[in-house]
Formats: C-alpha cells, structure tokens, sequence
DNA sequence: CTTATACTTTACAACTTGTTTACAACTTAG
DNA sequence: CTAAGTTGTAAACAAGTTGTAAAGTATAAG
C-alpha cells in the first residue's frame, strides 16, 4: 500500500483529502506544520508527498527544498492567482502542483501519473552482483551486506538507474545532492571513490574524462 | 534548438503561443488539424507537442494515442471545467495539461519540466560498423567499446555529419575548437592519426592534399 | 560535553588530454 | 628526378583533471 503524506494546515481541506485517499487504497499520514512534516518524515517514508506551500510555521518553498534532497516527489497545492508560486514550485523541483479548490478525482489522476513516473521504488533492485532492498536500505554484494553512508547510497541508486549512461558532475549534484546544492563539484568524486571502494568497482565505475562518470555492465 | 509542434484549431491562440515558444528560443511549428498534426509530424520531429483536445476534424484524444505511440510527450491543451478530459488525458499518458486560458510563463514553466524530464533528445547513430549514443558518449565498433577523447569523439561526430564532404583544416578547427582557437593546423593532424588508428579507419579516412580530410562510406 | 559518523574541503600526486616539436615519408610542380 | 612543401608519426611537453589521503566541519548519538 503506497503511503502519502499530506502537509496541509487547513483540517477542513487536509481531512477532505486523507478522506479521498483511503477510498482509492492509499495509507496517508496528516502535518498541519513544517517542522511537523519534516519529523514525521524521520519515521514514515511516504511515496508522495502534498504540499501546501502557504504553511503557517514555515515557507513551503524552504520545506520542499528539505524534502525534495530525499528524492521523494512532491506535488505542490497553491491558490489559484498565485502564479508565480506556480511557477517557482515547478522550478524547484514539485513533480506536478494542484490549484485549489480541485476535485478529487483530478488529485487521484495526478498522484497517479506521478507515482507511475516514480514506481520504481521499493522494490528489490538486483543489479549484477548487488542486491539492493530500498525498503531495508541494504546492499549486498554476493550476499554480504556492504555498509553505505546516505549519499553513497543514493548515488549508487542514480548510477544503476542511468546505468551506461555518462553522468555530468552537475547532473548528479543536482539529482543525489538537490538542485541548489553549492559547493565543490570535487564532493562527488571523492563519494565515487568510496564507492568504487567499497564495491570493489574500481573497474565498473568508468571516469568520462573532463565530465564525469559511467556505470558499466557487463565486464 | 528544441522543436515543439503546436496542435490548435483557434488560429489567435496558436499565434499567441508561437509568438511566446519563439521569444523563449524554441521552433515552433502549427497544425490546426489532426490531420494536418500527423501528416507534419512524418517529417517534422519535435521534442514537445502541445495538443488541444476540441479538433474540428478528430477527437483529441484519438490523435493523443497515435501520437503517444512515436514516444514524444504531449501537453493536454484543456477548456476549463472539462474535467473529465483532464484525468481522461492524464490516463491516456498525456505528461501534462494546461487548462486554457493559462499564462504564457506557466506554458514555458510547464514545457522547461516537460523536458527536462524526457531530454532524451540525443538518438543512437549508427554509421557503418559504428554505435554512438551521445546520450551515453561511447562509440562502440562491432559492439566492442572504442575509448574516445573528447575532442576524438567531437572530430569523429563531425566527420559523419559532412561523410563524403572534404573538410578543410580551418573548417575542423572552427567546428569542433570553436571559431577563435589560435594555434597550429597541425593538431587537426594528430586527432585525425588518433581517430584512424583507434578506429582501424586508416583508409576511410582519405587526406585531402593541401587541404584537409573526408571521410568515405562503404568499402 | 564528548564521541562517533557522515560529509565536505584541501592538498598534492598521478594521470589524461591536447598541443607542440622534430623528423621521416610522401606528394607535387618544375 | 629533384626540391620544396605537405603529411604521418613518435615522443616530449604543458595544462588541466582526477585519485587519494588526510584534515576540517557539521550533525547526531551517547
């Protein structure tokens, strides 16, 4: 069962909505506040998250910043007439926005697109001599467990999905590290190092000289 | 330059649209018909179509399906209140809708998410025994991977793109260094003795004496 | 507060690429 | 055929990129 959480701090439109999610067979779990979100977000993983940008504790623009890092798609709830929100949510990542009042079964199409578009998690990912549970957060390797740090994870998850495809430092800044991430683009090559290590994949990590890196299959 | 073809029957808002896609840099291309939409779109591949459902001669979403086939994503151009085509679209696989009257920015908004999410605009060349996918940046020979430098694999995509065509040195320099690069011709040389002997094309590769090089098809 | 862990930055060694140089081999004009 | 000029090739070189270890910083856990 796909678990959504809802941040959203009118009850009225919050309950209305949880409402219409069990009936179509989602779990749901409610945040009134930001800061209430992001701890619920400590112990529930949802698939999805709605997000009224107009919170009362917290910019919702800030808060998606939070939550998006975590690669967890979002779908912004606005006000109709607040275009520009629109627009910056859509830049700041939200996979899709709602303008208030909808109807439900447009919100069920919608979760539905984007759960679609993003389904590939959660379950078993067997890659060559990997075995990755994203429910468990484990890898192994030919059955024994390699201990990964959150980014080293997450960047594994990102070369397996764009395997053999080349991977620009910036790319892969903006999809482990968030779109606003600012720092040195050499951060990625020393979590690739770690992983390289730790995988023994020295040789299946491919450097694009002047560029960035490549997993490939089949040695 | 990113194509888009525009599919709308209402001549002012298929301007209007254009007049906005071409401010914003893009091509842009109208049909006003369904038919008219299939028949540009055998020789006219865009990266985007933005479709208004209410054709007078078809269904939209008739033309949704046939298009959705060719795996180019489609913006749903909707009236408003017409709910029922919007989560009916959403199904059908539309990535998007756009509720008419929209603002132009949120149409570019829209498109830029759209995109991005399908940039997938970079398609396999096959040239003789060649495989490149820039997608990927490799060059494959007979399906075993050559390792190209950059300016190998720039110098080699040049080649194909002007086959048969003799290229002169200051022609080389200027496409794949850029216009201003001060230095000697000769370099030209020693990426073109890379290429060749990476690519065993020692004799597909013809010099042009006192001029420059051309690559030849079929031996 | 201390410790542990993850992540980032720094510094330098090792390597890759692109360019130049030098000379041999070749092409063309006279 | 010969001389002048052009191209092929190997090797040296410089600039810049990446690998790596270690130090620094932030955050969470005890």
């Amino acid at each position: 069962m796909e678990k959504i959480l809802i941040i959203e701090d009118d009850p009225a439109i919050s309950d209305l909505i949880r409402l219409n999610l069990n009936m179509a067979g989602y779990e749901s779990r409610q945040a009134f506040y930001g800061n209430e979100a992001l701890s619920a977000l400590e112990n529930f993983v949802p698939a999805l998250i709605l997000l009224d940008v107009m919170l009362p504790d917290m910019d919702g623009f800030e808060l998606l910043e939070k939550i998006r890092s975590g690669g967890i798609p979002v779908i912004f709830l606005t006000a109709r007439n607040s275009l520009s929100d629109k627009v910056k949510g859509l830049k700041l990542g939200a996979e899709d926005y709602i303008v208030k009042p909808f109807e439900a079964i447009e919100l069920l199409a919608r979760i539905e697109v984007v759960l679609r578009r993003y389904d590939s998690t959660k379950e078993l990912i067997i890659y060559e001599k990997l075995e990755i549970s994203p429910e468990e957060r484990t890898v192994k390797k030919e059955g024994v467990t390699v201990d990964l740090a959150l980014k080293e994870y997450e960047l594994l998850l990102l070369l397996i999905r764009y395997r053999n495809k080349a991977l620009s430092r910036e790319k892969i800044l903006e999809l482990v590290w968030g779109y606003d991430y600012i720092g040195e683009t050499r951060t990625v090559d020393i979590h690739i190092q770690k992983l390289r290590k730790k995988l023994g994949w020295e040789d299946q990590i491919k450097t694009v000289f002047k560029f960035g890196y490549r997993l490939e299959d089949n040695l």
